[in-house]
DNA sequence: CTCAGCCGTTGGATCGATCAAGAGGACGAT
DNA sequence: ATCGTCCTCTTGATCGATCCAACGGCTGAG
């Protein structure tokens, strides 16, 4: 056998190939890279060595030779305890997914909040990655600036709100959208008096959503004064904030900005004996598992997290070859998972 | 200026350091992997260099030199829909944390349920990863066998349930014990008659929770006869499975092995309008986000996967050293937390 | 029969780090 | 004064792939 001389656990390189096809490196490198600069039958040789080394080009090699990593790095956000939102899980799967057909992986790394951007400084210093995916941006976005200005390639899941400026590039869900669906869903299913329970101002993305709720209210010419509470994304906020407008405002369905804060709004209904669905109908917004178990289910804007996913890869594709092609930002709108909870 | 002469996107080099330090490049490199080499004013004046280029090893040329990635694989498998665990990100996250600490990144990858070897032949022979986390071990675990024959270190979270002969280090929750917790929390709280839904039979992991719950009620003498369900992990066949048994057996009290199922049940009981705490105790599995949100809150097993990850990466950090240390697995008890739902 | 032109192939240099071995100086022992 | 040892630092080679420029054989025109 030709290995019989080397160790099991060193893989065939370049140079075994070569040897064993009868030919010199560069070909076999051309055979892998640029198959049409070979004639057939030379080629045919060379992939037979190939296959029957069982060659597969060294990364750190070619790595170092063609300064990319094919590496694309994404910080890991854990969902909180005690939130329904799990929603990296569906989106970091089918980012891998798509990469992989890419020829790309992702490496995840961590970063406290004290300092969000640690890690980035490393792995970009270090070229450990190509590019980086930003999802972070829920509170303004302090590492696409510095990441610009580092020239570091990287795309965003997230609008810049804090800086329309920004010329990455971006891929984001209309959250004004999705609460429009909700609201617009509730009004046909008759309902007028339609509550919203959303975040703090300071959130962007809480505000978005909000204005969708009122959008859809005023189009039919109906109020929202009075309907509207903004609180803390827990399951107990959401609770509170029910009780007070079933009290004050006496609403037929809520709107809320989370899963979390539905089953807040589900608890408080309980709380008073009145059956959700029937009497009073209720919305989330993500379509958690929480939202798809919870007996008879609970209705909620599902965000496209898989459209959002290639879409970012693709963006990424035009951002890594040359010469680097920048798109415009991408706004994908949601669907609602209709479920027992709105009727 | 030094660097002059240099495009400002190409990072400074070792050669630049030991340029502007007025040593030698071998120098710079032990500054960095062995300071304890050189005469402190040396040290001094090459982190000098170092820190004023803002200088980072290149990962591709050290990779390619010591032939190691730091690079761990893990094959990321989602959650699925309709179902309550999403425990892979609690888990995730600790994992990332942990090897960061050591030096090492996590490098995801996909397979597709047809070739469950996919992806990992790859990312080994192109000597992309140093090792392999797998964690997929629910239904035997062919990878095991076949990295073990590909001589490739890795660490498995989950037990070699169809190869005890198996000598790769493990981490693993023991679900017995934590079936056994529920079902005497249960009993402490004066119930006799508890009933368990688990899973299909052929489920290593399923039957292993169960005999925890035999073990408890056999402890104290009580019939397990009639009392148990075996199937799918879907949140109908829990309800459904629920409604037989009360009809049957008139269970007081369910311990299930998940949450998904223990949501059924608890839709079965509000199917008859039992209050679920009060009338009749739950337990799920898993303590997913499901269990912490649903109102009352569902008492649950909660597995510690923070220490489950801490554990890997220990184990890894032996198998990876020189010389290798393959410990011994280990088996991590499992906590209980308890909810309303078990009154 | 010669020579330009073309295609596919070749050897050598290179990416940036580490490994292995050696050079030079300081120091104490002989 | 000489030798050997220790300590610190330097030099040249190397990891495995790709890039570059030049080279070889083949073809067809003159």
């Amino acid at each position: 056998m030709s290995w019989s001389g080397r160790l099991s656990v060193t893989p065939p390189t370049l140079a075994d190939v070569a040897e064993r096809a009868g030919v010199s490196r560069q070909t076999v490198s051309n055979a892998v890279n640029n198959p049409e600069l070979l004639r057939p039958d030379t080629l045919a040789r060379v992939q037979d060595a190939i296959a029957e080394l069982g060659y597969s080009p060294n990364r750190a090699a070619r790595n170092l030779r063609t300064r990319a990593s094919h590496l694309i790095g994404l910080k890991f956000n854990p969902a909180q305890e005690g939130t329904a939102n799990a929603a990296m899980d569906r989106f970091v799967h089918t980012l891998v997914e798509t990469s992989g057909e890419s020829g790309y992986h992702i490496l995840l790394f961590s970063g406290s909040i004290a300092d969000p951007l640690g890690g980035y400084d490393d792995l970009l210093r270090s070229t450990a990655v190509d590019a980086f995916i930003v999802t972070d941006t829920y509170l303004g976005n302090p590492q696409a600036a510095w990441l610009t200005s580092r020239r570091a390639p990287f795309v965003a899941f997230g609008r810049p709100w804090d800086n329309p400026d920004a010329t990455h590039p971006w891929v984001d869900v209309d959250g004004a959208a999705g609460a429009e669906l909700a609201t617009n869903h509730l009004l046909d299913k008759g309902h007028t008096r339609i509550a919203w329970i959303g975040w703090r101002k300071d959130s962007f993305i809480g505000e978005d959503r909000r204005s969708g709720w009122t959008r859809a209210m005023h189009a039919r010419d109906l109020p929202t004064t009075g309907l509207a509470s903004r609180v803390e994304d827990t399951v107990a906020s959401g609770r509170e904030a029910a009780s007070v407008l079933l009290d004050e405002a006496h609403p037929s369905a809520f709107v809320c900005a989370s899963d979390t804060l539905a089953m807040g709004v589900l608890h408080a209904l309980g709380d008073r004996g009145i059956h959700w669905g029937q009497d009073v109908a209720v919305v989330g917004f993500d379509d958690s598992q929480v939202a798809q178990v919870v007996p008879g289910g609970l209705t909620s804007v599902r965000q496209p997290l898989e459209q959002v996913a290639v879409e970012l890869i693709k963006a990424l594709e035009g951002l890594l070859s040359t010469p680097p092609v920048a798109g415009p930002g991408v706004l994908l709108s949601p669907t609602l998972a209709v479920r027992l909870s709105s009727g």
